[in-house]
RNA sequence: GGUGUCGUAGCUCAGUUGGUAGAGCAACGGACUGAAAAUCCGUGUGUCACUGGUUCAAUUCCAGUCGACACCA
């Protein structure tokens, strides 16, 4: 395929094959990866997020990624150093004469990008921080819900983040920035997704796989590294019930049971979060994985032919 | 073979002194622009094992059948 996309975008929930078949894809739209994956970008947290080097591997290419292993375990990332990091990753693609893939499921991300979120910059403002520290919770929570409604409860159980949630709205308030904020709106979107019943067989076989390969002592290694029990927990899923399982509060048949449920419980999330972004306009090719990736590869290359065509490119 | 207990939602079980039934988990739907694999909200989806009987009315009482478990042989 010779004309170049702004942007292609792979989603679909865990457990659908999206890596294998985006590196198919960017091998034949002289494509790179950018991941759009809110775990993969911590360093050492390979197996519970499916990072796999050698997936990027085909025939005798190696396909290059991006956004995976940018963040030290234990450390933050968030939606806004998303947007930052791929603005500057795609810029690199298109510098060297290539496609930009992006390939995720975390569904924040990728909206981020397609619908363009206006995410400011918002330096840090000591004399402001040094003001809200001597305000009550209360008293925070209610600035900044007369700044914009609340989220959920997210948006108030932390005091330091509290405090940054204000000094952001403040900010936006006072300095009227319109910021870059491209959307990508009509560029093709691809979906890889299993009937519902087929991505639990695929989520509990895998993990499965991932128990005996290696992932209980990946968590051991976090924490013997000295990551916190709190912040691999709020990591979620696997770095969650392996480390309740490693700290001996459940059992190892009792980790694998929640684990298992509640990976489940994240892939149909994954879908409401896509469902609401057709909603928003943002139309997906959906690719049935049951037909397998040989035909969806085919349809998949078709759909993003007739695109340009419609659009005249 | 005999005696007893039990059979209610996908699972574990409540319950109805007779007026067609809930809880937890699961499941399903949704919200979510600075932690998003997080966080939060909503929804009961059912031949009350089966067949008869009593009754205005049976999931509930009675009998039988089937199934599970326990004990006795």
């Amino acid at each position: 395929m010779s004309s170049k996309f702004p942007l292609v975008t792979l989603l679909g929930p865990t457990a659908v094959g999206k890596t294998t078949f985006a590196v198919q894809l960017a091998l034949e739209l002289d494509a790179e990866i950018i991941s759009a994956d809110s775990r993969q970008v911590f360093r050492g947290m390979d197996i519970g997020t499916g990072k796999d080097i050698s997936d990027y591997k085909i025939t005798n290419h190696v396909i290059s990624s991006h956004l995976i292993d940018i963040a030290e375990p234990g450390t933050e990332y968030n939606v806004f150093q998303f947007q930052q990091d791929f603005q500057v990753a795609r810029d690199l693609i298109i510098s060297k004469g290539k496609s930009p893939l992006m390939c995720g499921g975390t569904g924040l991300y990728l909206e981020s990008v397609l619908l363009g979120y206006n995410l400011v910059d918002v330096p840090v403002n000591e004399v402001l921080r040094q003001q809200l520290s001597e305000l009550a919770n209360d008293e925070l929570i209610k600035r900044i819900s007369s700044y914009r409604p609340l989220h959920n409860t997210t948006d108030i159980l932390d005091r330091e983040r509290l405090i940054r949630a204000i000094e952001i709205e403040l900010y936006k308030q006072q300095n009227n920035h319109q910021q870059l904020a491209i959307d990508f709106v009509h560029t093709p979107v691809l979906g890889i997704r299993f009937d519902r019943k087929t991505v639990r067989e695929r989520i509990t076989t895998r993990l499965r796989q991932r128990l005996n390969e290696g992932m209980i002592e990946e968590v051991q290694h976090l924490l013997d590294q000295g990551i916190s029990k709190e912040q691999l927990m709020f990591y979620g899923l696997e770095y969650k019930y392996l480390t309740l399982y490693l700290s001996g509060e459940i059992s190892y048949n009792e980790m694998f049971r929640l684990l298992n449920t509640a990976i489940h419980q994240f892939a149909k999330r994954q879908m409401t979060w896509f469902r609401r972004m057709e909603n928003k306009g943002i139309k997906i090719f959906w690719l049935e994985g049951e037909v397998g990736p040989e035909l969806n590869h085919a349809k998949a290359l078709n759909y993003l032919k007739s695109f340009q065509t419609f659009s005249g490119k």
